[in-house]
DNA sequence: TTCCTCACG
DNA sequence: ACGTACGTGAGGAAA
């Protein structure tokens, strides 16, 4: 069998990658892109040449014969960056345990230990590959030696063997030193002859074939080249030698130890965790054969279940139940099901149809037994139409890997988690059913398909249940996963089924008075633009603005003129058209988003909307709402404010309106454990004339509408780590005095400065910041070296604490409101969650029962020193309730 | 698909 | 000096 050797030049294989692929981080803040371009090469070299034999040469600090015979030598090099440089390291380890061989001597450069090798290769029989990015190594091509330069980074190699250098170059590789002899070489700072280039140095090799031959026959060159060669003799051999790669490096090399092959692939995977190379670890099986997931596979027995009876004892025994739904694509209210897939081992798998599904509803139902999955949620709202309520979701998978990395930038799709705990392959849902208007629905597959990839999901819920399981203990995360965020699984799943009434009259109404506006405002900016042109581009705008109208340029995006809100707010008194176009502006936002976007997702069945509740999404631990967003209905400006009247109770029924007052203040009073604002909230003082009083120096009875206002934009600012020039632009005050500001506040509210720090030192070694809850979340910007990067990472820090412990405080109160609801067996339902605020739909004989439970669930849900407030509204809107 | 804009807490 | 508030989702234009 023929050998096969590869020789990397480790050194410019990681200096390619780091300059071609932008900052990466680990979830430590260590920069990986160098490793991680490296290590791409690696797989698709390995992939292509398949080697028996491998090898990994890096250069060493100490100097080498060149700077030894040449000061000059690589002078003038832009030192390593330490981005660069901490990467070494890492990527030494990472080919220690792949048991790649690596070679480095002191004295010579990873090129002449690749020239040492590459000769013993070939004296010994090897098709030899050299791979790097550096064109010098093209003089050890061969017929038996191929080099693989780098091209385009570090995505693809061009091949140079001696034919094709030949063919190419029309000249052989070992000419190449000549060449470089004469011409130099800018990078190392190799001298050459003096005014000899590219172009006099390829005639003078080729005429003459090597350095030592045009010195020999210096007499018959002619004119200035003559000269120049004349007297630079000396420089020319000089140069030729510094380029000339050393062939018999003095090292002890036994080939059959650069043998490769077998490594310890849970040290890979290890540590490709550690790097954040998830992406990696499905490439994993392809550089070596990847028999290891076949077996995996084929281990599960899928089938459907026909004893069902002995089954559910079974479930029952065993107290746990493996479980995923499959439905058509549908409305919400209807029974969906096809099949519903059940297993207790996490091997043996077995479905059932939908005619079967009440057979099964002893178990669902039942508190006895643990349910296991992946998306319960989906699974909870599939069986409702049936009048079943999946009890005891007890752990599911999205939800454990988002508590884990909630900022991870992967999917908490099952084959991104499947790869990540396990390297098996499982099939994403677009590699299942294909994307775009092509794609399948899963009533389109063959049974024996979807039994495959359901299996698959089955069989990893079960596989990365206990090592998840250890890893949420060990970042102290049980009691959020198991009393908080898997109790709210349910919860959600309750709130898009019930969905909120709309009235779609008034919608309707409310479509026509905007449509009626708009056409005027419309013509009205026709007119003093003198033109019709499409108002909603921001491109057509800008000239508009900025051109005809020649009004002054305050900001540019980067494809054009900005037209922001801000920036016509500037500009409002310079033309009658800008008013014109804010009130534009709004109202086609209303109608779009609010009126035919809400009208379009009514569900015709009970005329109400079922918005998704998202608890995966954020990286604070906030939960987030889709088609249509619930969390973002106007409400600032009275002309949006209408939508909210739309939003109606159901027939003898009331909207119960909580929202907690201040919550975030509150929260980071108790946090920091500021004294002073502890004590504002005690006293149940306004907090914004409290901070007013603080900040601009007055008592509390003296403080004006303005300085309360000023100071509530200053409190916010604070919580998000805002800078005094962000708050000038907001109070449109000079940075000067906004700076003032700030500095007021923290010398009055003094440990909520050092709060601030601590929480961006904490967050800056652990890589986390917690909540009150232990939420934690993995904030890397903060190693950045990128000034922007790393600062918006220190305001990340600073916010993401307050934020993510009112999404703690408000999920626990959501949790008992649910359940106090349940216990007393009320008809009333939590509907709508909007971050500081919670809906429920009351019936009226039970509003007063309800308002008490709300009111006190939210205000209990967490122990502070400072206690927490809930203002209550009732009315038959969302309008109503403010 | 990406950019810009804007709605919310 | 840098560039300037955190966290979201959606619609429309343009590429």
């Amino acid at each position: 069998m023929n050998k096969r050797l590869i020789i990397i030049d480790g050194n410019s294989i990681i200096n390619r990658a780091f300059y071609a692929l932008p900052e990466m981080t680990n979830k430590e803040g260590l920069r990986t892109n160098a490793i991680y371009g490296f290590t791409t090469m690696l797989f698709k070299i390995i992939d292509t040449y398949k080697p028996t034999h491998m090898s990994v040469a890096f250069d060493r600090k100490a100097p080498t014969f060149r700077h030894l015979e040449f000061d000059e030598y690589k002078a003038g090099r832009k030192k390593m960056p330490d981005e660069l440089r901490e990467q070494f390291e890492p990527l030494k380890d990472l080919l220690d345990k792949f048991n790649i061989n690596r070679l480095e001597i002191d004295g010579y450069e990873a090129d002449d230990i690749i020239g040492t090798v590459s000769r013993l290769g070939e004296e010994n029989g090897y098709n030899v590959y050299i791979v790097t990015g550096d064109k010098d190594a093209i003089q050890l091509a061969s017929d038996k030696t191929t080099t693989l330069i780098t091209k385009k980074g570090v995505g693809e190699v061009e091949e140079y063997n001696f034919d094709s250098v030949m063919e190419k170059y029309e000249m052989t590789p070992t000419q190449f030193i000549d060449l470089k002899g004469l011409m130099g070489d800018k990078s190392d700072n190799i001298p050459g002859v003096p005014g000899i280039g590219e172009k006099t140095g390829i005639k003078l090799i080729k005429e003459y074939s090597s350095i030592e031959n045009i010195i020999e026959n210096v007499e018959n060159l002619k004119g200035s080249v003559k000269k120049k060669i004349e007297e630079n003799k000396e420089l020319a051999i000089m140069s030729k030698r510094l380029a000339t790669i050393i062939r018999d490096v003095p090292i002890e090399i036994n080939l059959d130890d650069l043998e490769y092959g077998d490594y310890d692939k849970d040290k890979v995977i290890e540590s490709f965790r550690n790097l954040g190379f998830t992406s990696l670890l499905s490439r994993l099986s392809s550089i070596d054969g990847g028999n290891e997931t076949e077996e995996i596979e084929s281990n599960l027995n899928i089938k459907k279940l026909e004893n069902i009876d002995a089954f559910i004892n079974d479930i029952k025994k065993e107290g746990k139940l493996y479980i995923d739904t499959v439905s058509r694509q549908g409305n919400i209210l209807e029974k969906n099901i096809i099949h519903i897939f059940i297993s207790v081992d996490g091997t043996n798998i077995y479905y059932i149809n939908e005619e079967e599904i009440n057979k099964l509803e002893e178990v669902l139902v039942s508190k006895e037994v643990k349910k296991f999955g992946y998306n319960l949620k989906e699974d909870y709202i599939a069986l409702r139409p049936y009048n079943i309520k999946l009890e005891n979701m007890h752990f599911d998978i999205t939800i454990a890997e988002y508590l884990i990395d909630s900022a991870s930038s992967t999917s908490y799709e099952c084959s991104a988690i499947a790869m990540k705990y396990l390297t098996k392959k499982v099939k994403s849902k677009e590699e299942l059913l294909g994307k775009g208007v092509k794609a399948k629905k899963y009533e389109d597959l063959e049974l024996e398909e979807l039994c495959d990839y359901i299996g698959k999901v089955i069989n990893t819920v079960y596989e990365v249940y206990p090592i998840m399981e250890k890893s949420i203990k060990e970042s102290e995360m049980d009691g959020l996963l198991y009393h908080v965020e898997m109790p709210l699984v349910e919860v959600l799943g309750e709130m898009e089924y019930q969905g909120i009434k709309v009235d779609k009259e008034k919608l309707h109404e409310l479509g026509i008075e905007f449509k009626t506006i708009i056409k005027k405002l419309e013509q009205e900016i026709y007119d003093i633009a003198g033109e019709e042109f499409n108002i909603n581009s921001p491109k057509q705008l800008g000239v508009i603005l900025f051109e005809k109208l020649e009004l002054p340029i305050i900001k540019k995006t980067k494809t054009g003129y900005s037209t922001n809100a801000e920036v016509l707010e500037k500009l409002r008194d310079k033309s009658p058209i800008i008013d014109k176009i804010t009130e534009y502006r709004q109202i086609v936002k209303l109608n779009s988003t609010y009126v035919e976007g809400l009208l379009a997702i009514i569900n015709p069945l009970d005329g109400r909307i079922h918005s998704s509740f998202n608890q995966t999404i954020t990286t604070t631990g906030r939960i987030s709402s889709t088609e249509p967003n619930l969390q973002n209905i106007p409400v600032k400006l009275e002309m949006g404010r209408n939508i909210r009247k739309v939003f109606i109770s159901d027939e003898s029924c009331s909207l119960v309106d909580a929202d907690y007052s201040q919550v975030e203040l509150r929260v980071l009073a108790h946090m920091s454990q500021d004294e002073t604002m502890i004590e504002a909230f005690k006293n149940n003082e306004d907090i914004h004339t409290k901070t007013a009083s603080q900040v601009f120096n007055v008592n509390m009875d003296e403080v004006t509408s303005k300085q309360r206002s000023d100071a509530k934009a200053v409190n916010f600012g604070i919580v998000y780590g805002k800078s005094d020039f962000g708050l000038s632009e907001d109070l449109h005050i000079p940075v000067k005095q906004a700076k003032e500001y700030i500095e007021n506040y923290f010398n009055k509210y003094s440990k909520i400065k050092d709060f601030m720090d601590k929480v961006v030192e904490n967050a800056t070694e652990n890589g986390y910041i917690t909540t009150i809850q232990n939420r934690r979340r993995y904030i890397p910007e903060l190693k950045s070296s990128n000034f922007m990067l790393r600062n918006a990472g220190k305001r990340a820090a600073m916010n993401a604490p307050i934020q993510g412990s009112a999404a703690d405080i408000i999920k626990i109160a959501m949790v008992n409101v649910y359940k106090k609801l349940e216990e007393r067996q009320l008809k009333s339902k939590l509907i709508l969650q909007v971050h500081d605020e919670l809906i429920v739909e009351a019936y009226d004989d039970e509003v007063e029962e309800v308002k008490k439970i709300v009111k006190d669930e939210m205000e209990n849900a967490v122990n502070m020193d400072v206690h927490l407030d809930v203002d209550l509204n009732i009315g038959n809107s969302w309008y109503e309730t403010k």
